[in-house]
DNA sequence: CACGATACTGCAAAGGTTTGCAGTGAACTA
DNA sequence: TAGTTCACTGCAAACCTTTGCAGTATCGTG
């Protein structure tokens, strides 16, 4: 029923090859046959017929973005921008969720290898030799994660978790925490090595807890261990946690900033709603999926040889959860508690 | 380089008829040469290439599923329910973003129907008009838009409005206003619809504001408006424009729920994170996912004739950002003053 | 034993497009 | 004028799979 290429060539009285080309290859056909083709083309609501052509040419024109959880608010942003990013080029883009399982993560990538010209793997929860093995068979850019040899764009979270440390510090918190993320994730132990070095280096108390589920429901379930421990400044893993902290502490009445200092990583949209406005490190995540599908593309148009990592930076916002540790001018640590780095995590 | 069906078959001595009814129709083939054939396949890394699949069957196994924006918290959900659903039906899915923009919306569709085996139409902006052009081109569920003959899932948004005027009528609210959402909305036309119906049933004042962006930036500007007119009471196209109001009242210093109370509607995460928590209409978007892919590929396996549209119910959740009015129990409004329905609606 | 039925399997066409190769006529060069 | 080049167009193979049809062997039945 829909018009084909042969439909095409026949009410335009040239040959199909000559449709094709008029459509793929503009200057090897004369203009003026062209603009009839074109014409007829139109009048007949033609449109090429993308599995035939990435069956002779290989190329689909379709990606992949397989991410954790399409509802954890930090990928939308994400997929936004990188679908935008990959209709300027006219490519289209599968979404899949893999419901934080590195088991589905690798079957999605199998199933979608065949019908993909690329694979956008974001925060992915599977093992580095999987991705490694898996990137043969389809290009892959990782989001989240350096692997050698895998093209990757990361965020500068160690970075984002050293100023957000020294914030803390600089407000005269000196018994901390980091509230750690999802076993598997890059990110997380990006995170955790950064602020574990910035504590020892900066000479506070940092107590570990983790792994965690990246869910502002684990955060506000760590507020009473955290409550337990004496902190008076956490750090999380991203903003949900650090908002599931801010709702735990003040479901006991403990007031943020003025008792506890609270931030988070991300800069989800959210962060700006809740009360208090959550101090957090932004991290570019529309930058991220823009620069991951150009990458894939180029990767795809330059014969798969560039290996390039670029790093994103991050940004400090200071908003309303953190404020002047308690004993910020009264009592500076002693030296002897200076520098401990308790952890609590069981990985 | 990757195996296709030849390789399969050359390998395991059969004709590569036999590989295909090896997985497509197992009745069809004696079952040691299913075995042999499926073992070589694994061994070879073999997987069926879809393009090629597509190309004689007419069928992708894809389905389109388009959205005003996929950054809006609304979506998320439902999309990660539908991709769910469909993938567990062997449906890959492309999600594809139209910046709220009508013309972006059949651009996309019309360059999806020839990829896809159905598309599903999320909160459309275009006219009814247009989408039933479109459905003949590809079949098509509409999710959130009642259309004549075309099949649709809805939230039942009327009631839910219903129930949420009389629930701040209930405490004692009767200058109430309604912050309209954006134009082209089905379900915005219904809230108004309904909640004016319903003020006028009731006998309560109603001021209705709008079009606006569904967005909490124009919640926030529109305090102003909502303080000049004095209402007690505010209705909001959707719980992102609630929050904004929610902030810019906080802002001005106005307590909520004491001075004024607030209803949203969806019931997106976000609500319950947000202080005041947001007093909300739930919609079931995770159901209205689900529903509205199986009515897609129910459509294409029964030759097309199903016209189903159904409605899902709303609820009202009671939170904290309403309370009693500010004369619930002193002054009742005087008859005069009763079922005035002004109107600032620039549509 | 002959016949038809049954259970498999092979053959080949078809689906819509791209692309290397070859052909045509015109324009240009010597 | 003859030989070349050039711009354009047509031809046909190829991409990988599915599927109607036909063929073969085995089995059961009368």
């Amino acid at each position: 029923m829909p018009a084909t290429i042969r439909d095409v060539a026949k009410a335009s009285g040239v040959h199909v090859s000559t449709v094709s080309r008029a459509f793929s290859s503009p200057h090897l056909v004369n203009s003026d046959t062209r603009s009839r083709v074109l014409a007829v083309a139109e009048s007949l609501g033609y449109r090429p017929n993308r599995a035939a052509r990435a069956l002779i040419t290989g190329r689909t024109h379709n990606i992949g973005l397989i991410v954790a959880d399409i509802a954890n608010p930090f990928f939308p942003p994400l997929i936004k921008a990188a679908e935008s990013q990959a209709r300027n080029r006219d490519y289209y883009v599968f979404v899949a969720d893999t419901n934080e399982d590195a088991v589905t993560e690798e079957e999605l990538v199998q199933a979608l290898a065949k019908q993909v010209d690329g694979v956008l793997l974001c925060s992915p929860r599977m093992s580095n030799d999987l991705i490694e093995q898996l990137s043969r068979e389809v290009p892959v850019v990782v989001v989240n994660r350096l692997i050698e040899s895998i093209p990757a764009v990361v965020m500068d979270v160690a970075q984002g978790a050293r100023t957000a440390i020294e914030h803390l510090v600089g407000l005269g918190h000196c018994d901390l925490a980091l509230l750690g993320g999802p076993r598997g994730s890059w990110t997380g132990r990006e995170i955790r090595r950064s602020a574990i070095a910035t504590a020892r280096a900066v000479g506070v108390n940092l107590t570990v807890l983790g792994p965690n589920q990246p869910t502002e429901v684990a955060g506000a379930a760590a507020v009473e261990t955290i409550c337990r421990s004496g902190v008076t400044g956490v750090l999380a893993y991203n903003d949900l946690m650090a908002i599931g902290v801010l709702e735990g502490l003040h479901n006991r009445g403990i007031r943020v900033p003025e008792e506890v200092s609270v931030v988070g990583i991300d800069d989800i949209a959210l962060s700006r709603l809740v009360r208090p406005k959550l101090t957090t490190v932004a991290t570019p995540t529309a930058a991220a999926g823009r620069t991951a599908v150009d990458m894939l593309l180029q990767q795809r148009a330059e014969d798969r040889r560039t290996t390039a990592q670029v790093t994103l930076h991050t940004e400090l916002v200071v908003r309303d959860s953190t404020g002047p540790g308690p004993r910020a001018t009264v009592e500076p640590p002693s030296a002897t508690a200076r520098g401990k780095v308790a952890s609590y995590a069981k990985e």
